[in-house]
RNA sequence: CGCGGGGUAGAGCAGUUGGCAGCUCGCCAGGCCCAUAACCUGGAGGUCGCCGGUUCAAAUCCGGCCCCCGCAACCA
């Protein structure tokens, strides 16, 4: 019976274009669902988006548009990296679907009926200037940092809360418990201290009135949700929670990944709104590191975003994945130019994979030989590829195989068969060299799949041609 | 004393349990001439941030200090 294997990328807030990092995050998830499909998995890898709140509410408002449409044409725009990015997720998520808002309610029912949802009048810090209540964090010495000079206003409000001290130390007990439980180690640690420092009871609600752009709370007309038991629940609605039950069993829990930012998110907030519900925490987490474009970190106000279309349309598809996958840290923070993406395409896909290939294929085509070459899913190189990825090591693993390219680049060079006399010995040289890039062509599937079947097209057809450059040099 | 990460060759990085400091790019010199001006070999280049300690032996373990970068409750 084949494993189940539950695997989803963090939504992103649908108020920007996607940009490199979160490229990078689902690349990273797919390189890892095609792995566990090409072991044999059932895998369910969910995406989406997450389309609520009061700052789409106001966007859509300055675009003269209705919300619903807003975010139709934005969640089109993220769904449009499945082919950008070769993506193979089976399930796109928006919060606005009627299925996963008829979710949330469901998880906060249940939350509510466990005690830990109460109404709490609190204060809320609002700037006149920018019209926008300000949280502490977004305040500079106690003022708006665009709007000094206005003083802020205090606001009462009455909202619903999430009864998240309760979960301290259950929390810390589960994670004692699972010490794998986030991928980095260190990670795992630096919630662990958040934690210990004591817990506050977070907000989860708005008054419909002053943001109505949201899913509404369960029997109270005036509220809806605010981001967390809306954005997080979708983890399982996608799995068709709580309405099928067999198929959320059979899945979950499952693999979550996100970027640094939302560690608290993923790793302490959500896992203490499953303890709430009543269901199993999530299985493992992997959470990586920030991408920064030419040392600075990626924001809209610097305008310095850098954008996965424009990447693939220029270097193409599998390039970019390659780059994204190969030459970044996963769980360290990495700096992106264009010179050094450049300079990786050309030095490992053009002059690296691309070439060999056509170097052999060429020898190949000359001599019409005809060689009746197998897949072997078994070879060397994909015990070292598994273990690498069993760690989630994407660098790891497309080093081992660039490691054969070299290898058999040196191992033409050694034995030179475009001047053997024999042609049996140099038929058997060039066999050893085609079983190897078909070798690696197998071993590329879950990171460049398009080209991997390119590879595995062209060296396992018996009579091998040399055919289109898979990595055409940069002009 | 809020929390966390980092500092290793010109650049970017790897260094598992301490045991001759490595990889890629770039640079220099050869080779090859099958291949996408590609590929192969060799070379130059480092006080492993600083100070001290443990040890036969420290990039690695311990203590202190300096510097950079994130997070700090919706930026992947």
């Amino acid at each position: 019976m084949a494993a189940k294997f539950y695997l989803t990328t963090t939504l992103p807030y649908v108020n920007a274009d996607p940009h490199l990092g979160f490229a990078a995050e689902i690349v990273r998830a797919d390189a890892i669902a095609r792995w566990r499909r090409l072991k044999g998995d059932e895998v369910f890898f969910n995406t989406g988006t997450d389309e609520h709140g009061l700052k789409i509410y106001r966007q859509a408002a300055v675009a003269g548009q209705d919300p619903q449409a807003y975010v139709d044409a934005y969640a089109a725009k993220f769904d449009d990296l499945k082919k950008a990015l070769d993506l193979s997720y089976n399930s796109f998520t928006r919060t606005t679907d009627a299925r996963h808002q008829a979710a949330a309610q469901a998880f906060w029912r249940r939350c509510a009926a466990n005690g830990d949802i109460y109404k709490k009048t609190y204060q809320v810090k609002y700037c006149v200037g920018c019209e926008l209540e300000k949280t502490d964090s977004e305040l500079v010495n106690g003022f708006c940092p665009l709007h000094p000079a206005k003083p802020l206003e205090t606001i009462n409000e009455e909202n619903y809360f999430f009864r998240w001290s309760a979960y301290a130390d259950k929390l810390l007990s589960f994670y004692d418990a699972h010490p794998d439980f986030i991928i980095p180690g260190h990670r795992l640690n630096e919630i662990r201290n958040f934690i210990k420092q004591g817990l506050k009871d977070f907000s989860i609600s708005r008054l419909k009135k002053k943001m109505p752009w949201g899913v509404p709370v369960p029997d109270d007309q005036e509220q809806v949700m605010y981001v967390w038991f809306d954005a997080l629940v979708n983890y399982i609605s996608c799995l068709g929670w709580p309405d099928d039950q067999e198929q959320f069993r059979r899945f979950w829990p499952g693999w979550q990944v996100a970027g640094k930012d939302n560690l608290r998110q993923q790793a302490a907030m959500w896992q203490a709104m499953l303890m709430s519900a009543g269901l199993p925490n999530s299985e493992q987490l992997l959470i990586f590191g920030f991408i920064t474009a030419n040392g600075q970190k990626m924001s809209k106000s610097l305008g310095n975003t850098v954008d996965p279309f424009s990447l693939t349309a220029k270097y193409g598809t599998d390039a970019v994945r390659y780059y994204l996958l190969a030459d970044l840290p996963a769980y360290e923070d990495a700096d992106y130019t264009e010179e050094k993406f450049a300079a990786r395409y050309m030095a490992d896909l053009a002059n690296g994979l691309g070439n060999l290939a056509a170097r052999v294929a060429a020898l190949l085509e000359k001599d019409k030989a005809v060689l009746p070459l197998a897949a072997r899913p078994d070879s060397e190189l994909s015990a070292g590829v598994d273990k690498a990825l069993a760690k989630f090591q994407f660098d790891a693993a497309l080093k081992a195989i660039w490691q054969k390219i070299a290898e058999t680049d040196e191992y033409l060079s050694a034995q030179a068969p475009w001047k053997m006399p024999d042609p049996e010995q140099k038929k058997a040289v060039l066999a050893q060299s085609a079983q190897n890039i078909l070798d690696i062509g197998f071993a590329l599937r879950p990171f460049l799949p398009a080209s991997a079947d390119k590879i595995i097209a062209q060296y396992g057809a018996g009579e091998i041609r040399k055919g289109e450059p898979l990595f055409p040099r940069l002009p």
